[in-house]
DNA sequence: AGCACGCCGACT
DNA sequence: GTCGGCGTGCTC
């Protein structure tokens, strides 16, 4: 037994080490540690049977019979020994569900790890973290396989056999592996008749193999050489790659301006590690999973695989095969490419280690970068997080020297940063018309364009006008089973709710008082490129959002328009803020830095600042240079002029400040518990009765943590369902969880549903 | 989360 | 009298 397997039994509560007395009172029956996806904390026990006992190793799901009734259910074997001192009888493991283990003792012990701290389910962990392709065995299939008879071979001479049936028999003499079916009839030149016949007379046997039935369409890609590093890249490398040879974990923040090369760093780091035969696993977030990035690192390395959202459950489960037989050397893909099961992990990058797409935001609610952060820690191999705008998180821990801070101040070839003009709009006459683009903007605009540059412009609302106003309630109209202003949609002459499903077509009265006469108002992209074509008629121009970018594979073909310069204004949400590396692109325009600003959400400035930082990297990466125009009512705002001057160092001591002042985080940990239900008065009752629970449970195991609220949630209402929620607050994260385990016999009486949010991102 | 058990209201 | 509403509590 491996000593990672000891750990998991102690996890089980199996005894370390039974007395001899248990040994001869159980013979040498075997139990094994089954969890279940459910919200369970428990570890459940059967016995093995001998004739499973072969076939069962941790790592494998198992059927067993759970619950009262007995139903067999799907659980995950997490540890096979003794059986348990208990007075309980124990049921049987009913079968075996996997040949081989899906996950091996490391991945089981960080899926534990994730379970404790994120406080849910181990099974629930195991079950989310194994692609349903690699459980359902997507892309592959059970052929029959044909061998000869232990002594066919002996017999061959002297058997009388029609022509057809010795070719088939001779096929399989020459051959030294089992042939399928299809392979049989093309080397003997029959059909399926005499294959049957030789199977009757017992001369040949069938074995049932699953086999890969997917081939992929990978087309070939030229390797490209590494770039020549400049000294700071140099030097950034080398302290990297000299932590990676210490063979002890560590943390590197690699602080790099946008265009700073951080990549090609990555790129070279992980050449060590494949030269060591290991492997490394590239976290990105999923919005830069495009095209131009994966080729990137397909041009520099054999063998590549990368996990996107887009995949079938075969292509899935085949790189996922390929990963675990250790046949890739790199691991690209978003957050849940923290859990590839590569055999050898020699380091890990997590790329715009800011982005908030790293966390899940189901159960269970993981952040990628403190997964594999432990992942590392466990492997004891180094972890990078690369961004231009570090979260104040990750900023806290290199102030702390908990982590190893290497700075890239400079962009390539020492290109200067862009100059940012923050631009007022409160008394523009162009904004007062209820036009999008002030005056400042649009003639910069027309600048760029007469110089023969290209623009971006971003707004961080799709659709045509986020408000539809009603007169009567002075109020905007909002979905009737959200708490949340509908969008009208001029492209789909619509109303949606960007929360739900919900959709009407051309409303002429209010929703709920009916009253005609409905005022659109604001700007979504939509609207913006209506503007744009008016104001440009000459400029093509082109919106990237969600809507826009639906078809598969219309995000690379619009970049590409772009890139060659067919489309000349570029508009668009979040997706045009990343990785965007255009030379021509002399100008990048912010349409409304207060979107973001205003937000309810205690990282609101934190935001703010990282939006413009990355929309100003889009711009001035070459000798043509370029500018950033940020339009906003708040042009005072410390995060706004700090951004302006990319002053990165200035607005983490101001912000990690205010954050400390006001006891927030990174200075506490935060947990935020969400309650929902369909009526508001029994919901508002029992977010009250668990504050209250919570509250007396700290105080009486003297738990340094603060219980804030209840409170309706910002978005109080979702999906026909009424949210409340109570924040948790405490220096250490380990009082938060400790409380809301005690909690838990206390808080059944709770019978809303709710969840909990360990380091919660989104405050919504 | 599921699911069985249980204790109350409208039916044959 | 029974069928079934969904509140309650447990699952090796």
């Amino acid at each position: 037994m491996s000593r990672s397997q000891q750990n998991l039994f102690e996890a089980a509560q199996l005894p370390e080490n039974p007395e001899p007395w248990e040994l001869a009172a159980e013979g040498d029956r075997v139990a094994a540690a089954v969890v279940f996806p459910r919200p369970l904390e428990t570890i459940y026990h059967y016995l093995v049977p001998d004739s499973l006992r072969e076939l069962l190793a941790p790592g494998q799901r198992v059927k067993a019979p759970f619950g009262r009734g007995d139903r067999g259910t799907i659980g995950f074997c997490v540890g096979v020994g003794p059986v348990p001192d208990t007075s309980r009888k124990l049921k049987e493991i009913a079968e075996v569900l996997d040949r081989e283990p899906l996950l091996d003792e490391r991945m089981l012990e960080l899926t534990r790890w994730i379970a404790e701290h994120y406080l849910c389910g181990w099974g629930q962990v195991l079950d989310s973290v194994i692609p349903a392709g690699v459980k359902k065995g997507a892309g592959t299939r059970v052929v029959n396989y044909f061998e000869l008879a232990p002594d066919a071979r002996d017999r061959f001479d002297e058997l009388d056999l029609p022509a057809k049936q010795r070719a088939v028999l001779a096929a399989l003499v020459a051959s030294r592996a089992p042939l399928d079916a299809e392979e049989l009839t093309r080397a003997a030149d029959c059909g399926t008749g005499p294959i049957a016949a030789l199977r009757k007379r017992g001369l040949i046997r069938a074995v049932r193999k699953r086999t890969v039935a997917f081939t992929p369409d990978e087309a070939a890609i030229e390797i490209v050489p590494d770039l020549r590093l400049n000294p700071e890249q140099r030097l950034a490398l080398d302290r990297i790659l000299e932590l990676m040879r210490g063979r002890e974990h560590r943390t590197v923040l690699l602080h790099g301006v946008t265009g700073s090369g951080k990549t090609e760093i990555y790129i070279q780091a992980i050449r060590e590690v494949v030269a060591y035969g290991r492997q490394a696993i590239v976290l990105v977030p999923e919005i830069s999973l495009t095209p131009q990035t994966i080729r990137r690192f397909r041009a520099r390395f054999d063998s590549v695989a990368v996990l996107h959202s887009h995949l079938t459950d075969a292509e899935r489960h085949w790189h996922w095969q390929r990963i675990a037989r250790g046949e890739v050397s790199v691991i690209v893909g978003a957050r849940s490419a923290v859990f590839a099961p590569a055999p050898h992990l020699g380091l890990i990058v997590i790329d715009e280690e800011h982005e908030t797409s790293f966390k899940q935001d189901n159960v269970p609610r993981y952040h990628a970068r403190e997964v594999a952060r432990k992942r590392a820690e466990m492997e004891r191999v180094p972890l990078v997080l690369g961004s231009a705008t570090p979260t104040l998180e990750s900023w806290l821990r290199v102030e702390r020297k908990e982590d190893v801070l290497v700075e890239l101040p400079y962009r390539v070839e020492r290109r200067p940063l862009p100059p940012v003009i923050v631009v007022d709009t409160r008394h523009d006459p162009s904004i007062a018309r209820r036009e999008a683009l002030g005056r400042v903007l649009t003639s910069a605009m027309r600048a760029a364009l007469a110089d023969d540059g290209q623009i971006i412009l971003f707004l961080n609302l799709r659709g045509y006008a986020p408000v539809l106003w009603c007169r009567t309630c002075e109020s905007p109209v909002k979905c009737p089973h959200c708490d949340v202003s509908l969008v009208w949609h001029r492209d789909r002459q619509a109303v949606l709710c960007h929360s739900c499903e919900f959709e009407v077509s051309r409303p002429r009265e209010c929703l709920k008082c009916g009253t005609p006469g409905l005022k659109f108002l604001g700007t979504g992209t939509q609207r913006l490129e209506q503007e744009v074509r008016l104001k440009f008629p000459d400029a093509a121009c082109l919106r990237m959002d969600s809507d826009s970018m639906k078809q598969r594979g219309s995000h690379d073909k619009a970049l590409e328009a772009f890139r060659r310069g067919e489309v000349r204004i570029l508009l668009g949400t979040q997706m045009i803020a990343k990785g965007l590396d255009f030379p021509n692109v002399t100008l990048v325009g912010v349409v409304d830095a207060d979107t973001i600003l205003h937000q309810p959400d205690l990282r609101a400035a934190e935001r703010t600042f990282q939006l413009i930082s990355q929309v100003a990297g889009r711009t001035g990466r070459s000798a043509r240079g370029g500018r950033v125009f940020v339009q906003t009512t708040s042009p005072g705002e410390p995060c706004i002029q700090l951004a302006a001057k990319h002053d990165f160092l200035r607005f983490a001591e101001r912000e990690l400040a205010h954050r400390l002042e006001g006891g927030a985080p990174p200075f506490v940990h935060l947990a935020r518990v969400i309650l929902r239900h369909r009526e508001e008065p029994p919901l508002k009752e029992a977010a009250r009765a668990m504050a209250e629970t919570l509250r007396a449970v700290a105080k009486e195991l003297e738990l340094p943590v603060k219980v804030l609220g209840p409170a309706p949630a910002p978005v109080a209402k979702l999906k026909d369902q009424y949210r409340y929620h109570l924040q948790l607050s405490a220096v250490d994260l380990a009082a938060i969880q400790r409380l809301w385990r005690e909690s838990a016999r206390r808080l059944r009486e709770i019978t809303v549903e709710y969840v909990v949010d360990i380091d919660p991102v989104n405050m919504r």
